[in-house]
DNA sequence: GTGAAAGCGCTAACAC
DNA sequence: GTGTTAGCGCTTTCAC
């Protein structure tokens, strides 16, 4: 088990291209060509330094390709309790499946919390990633304009304007005409929003939630109806507690509309200590996670379609990385409403 | 925006080593001992290098670094839909919480599916990590021998005896033990175990799956009972089938201990449709994922404490990678049972 | 079509 | 204490 195996911690060395080009008695340029499977090399040669390879179990050190070209290496950023969300799993299995075959490796930096984020971006600069995929990461547009000056980089979920970098988000003003077209359609008229609060940005970066509030205040106005917004922190617990109070008011909402799914769970949660239904508030999320689709929740909410998130956003990168495209893309991509339980026609009690 | 900036595709070159000893007129010998504040070098010339450093915003190149040393980058390997799992997200806060000051840089490599397991560790190899934290990953022990010859492993999770790598795991003997113990003082004897089917494993690798469902038989047969094992596929609607089809049974369990909770919810939701309750069959999962605790689900289940799992395995990472020792270590933890609501007294109605 | 040689950014061994 | 040198494993001219 042992043989050739660790001696106190001394470890054994990988086979490098020399020891290929040696045993296969050619030049390590020959390698090179053979393994990269460049032009100028004649079937026999191929054949030959192929055998080697196979023998010695040679596999090229990304960090030394790095040095003079690429690391073959496509990076997510994203902070640690995000990891979690079910978007982000669908994003990543987006850019995983779309990267097969490509010989690009995936891999994630987390970031422990907001603080670190543009550290993560470093650490990705450092190890010489050739395309980075940033996801909720607290870091401003100014930041990342200039990490995209050495590498190229897809944000996904923020609307920023950049023009050398690209982003991929859900249409969120589409997102939101949908569930209110639905609620409405139901009947209600005193429609809530509950949402975070969103830090003051440049109009460069517009985060989603402060779209879909304009969204919703918007179309609330054009439909002769009051808009009233709620401010939560972003946890369940929060919407829980503001969803009381929100109950507890003289002339309270019939329906509310989350800003995304967390909120709404923690809004119907309070509903169900009231003993409340859908047909006395309905309540839509945004987002479309696991726990929406559980039958004991049953969320009606939108869904961004992660997944293809994640496969578009691996496609800009690439054609940067092969230099196809310099101009910036910003992809907007359609969500869809998934009803399901937690929204009902408009019970016809109270005035 | 784009003076200096990406000029059609062409991206900037960071500053190197050299660059920073001309502008502070030493040689890179110097610098290098500074950036890795080594011993033999003046305050003073500490003082000019740290100058020129922060002036040209330099970063070491980590490819460049691992060709003669280190990386500091210690990767966590694993399978994409173990990324939602809460589990897993508490043992990537507790890596990486034990990594904040140390100056290595966390990474995930996530592979789409168990074809690609070993091939995912190959990529983090060829990207010369410092050392590799494996969970849930589909490869033998063989395998893992082999590559713990060219870098530190922590398997997290298994009970493997290699010689040649660490293991850490929750007691998951105990695990089963707590939660048959609470279910056993409950009053249930019908008790059923739903579980997933386990590879054919070598006694070396044993996965916790396997050895749970071992304790549980022992514990019922100990107890005078009959186990009865209900084999499924591990996603949360093959459990629900199962339930189904148990309940449905003549002599239908009073009593379910899953092999996880994504079973164990499933199994939930197949008892909520047929109108059960915990006092009709009582229910038990293990991981404690954050879906347990949610007031609408509720579920008793065994805590492995993922975030000292993750703390631990860093640890003992380190400790190889300093070299400060080379015989394996194979930690076992006590896990922990947290009671719910899925779980009552047994209701005394039918024989 | 193939090989020799230089160099990417860094560290380690050794002069000074 | 500081600088010089060689070389890690690879790619890339550029001769041949």
């Amino acid at each position: 088990m042992n043989e050739e195996g660790v001696v106190n911690g001394r470890r054994k060395r990988r086979p490098s291209l020399r020891d290929v080009a040696m045993r296969a008695g050619v030049s390590p340029a020959a390698v090179s060509k053979v393994i990269r499977s460049a032009y100028g090399v004649s079937p026999a040669m191929q054949q030959r330094v192929q055998a080697a390879i196979d023998e010695l179990g040679y596999r090229p050190h990304t960090g030394a390709r790095g040095m003079r070209a690429q690391t073959y290496t496509i990076a997510i950023g994203s902070e640690i309790p995000q990891l979690g969300n079910d978007f982000f799993t669908q994003v990543t299995t987006g850019a995983a499946g779309e990267l097969t075959g490509t010989g690009y490796q995936l891999i994630i930096a987390p970031s422990l919390d907001s603080k670190n984020d543009q550290e993560v971006l470093n650490a990705l600069l450092d190890r010489q990633v050739d395309g980075i995929i940033a996801i909720s990461l607290n870091v401003d547009a100014n930041a990342l304009e200039q990490f995209s000056q050495y590498v190229p980089v897809v944000l996904i979920g923020r609307h920023d304007q950049s023009s050398n970098y690209d982003t991929v988000t859900n249409d969120d003003e589409v997102g939101v005409d949908l569930a209110m077209d639905h609620l409405l359609s139901l009947g209600h008229t005193r429609i809530a929003h509950l949402t975070i609060r969103v830090g003051a940005d440049t109009p460069e970066s517009q985060p989603p939630h402060a779209l879909r509030k304009q969204a919703y205040e918007r179309r609330m106005v054009t439909s002769g109806l009051h808009p009233r917004v709620v401010i939560t922190e972003p946890s369940e617990n929060s919407a829980y507690t503001a969803m009381l109070a929100l109950l507890a008011d003289q002339v309270p909402p019939t329906a509310v509309l989350a800003g995304h799914d967390t909120l709404a769970i923690g809004a119907l949660r309070a509903m169900a200590e009231r003993g409340l239904g859908a047909s006395d508030v309905s309540v839509v999320g945004y987002d479309n996670i696991e726990l929406a689709s559980h039958p004991l929740v049953s969320l009606t909410t939108v869904d961004q379609y992660g997944v293809l998130l994640g496969e578009t956003a691996v496609k800009l990168l690439l054609e940067r990385i092969k230099g196809d495209r310099s101009d910036p893309r910003h992809v907007l991509l359609e969500p869809a409403l998934i009803v399901r339980r937690s929204t009902a026609a408009r019970a016809s009690l109270p005035a």
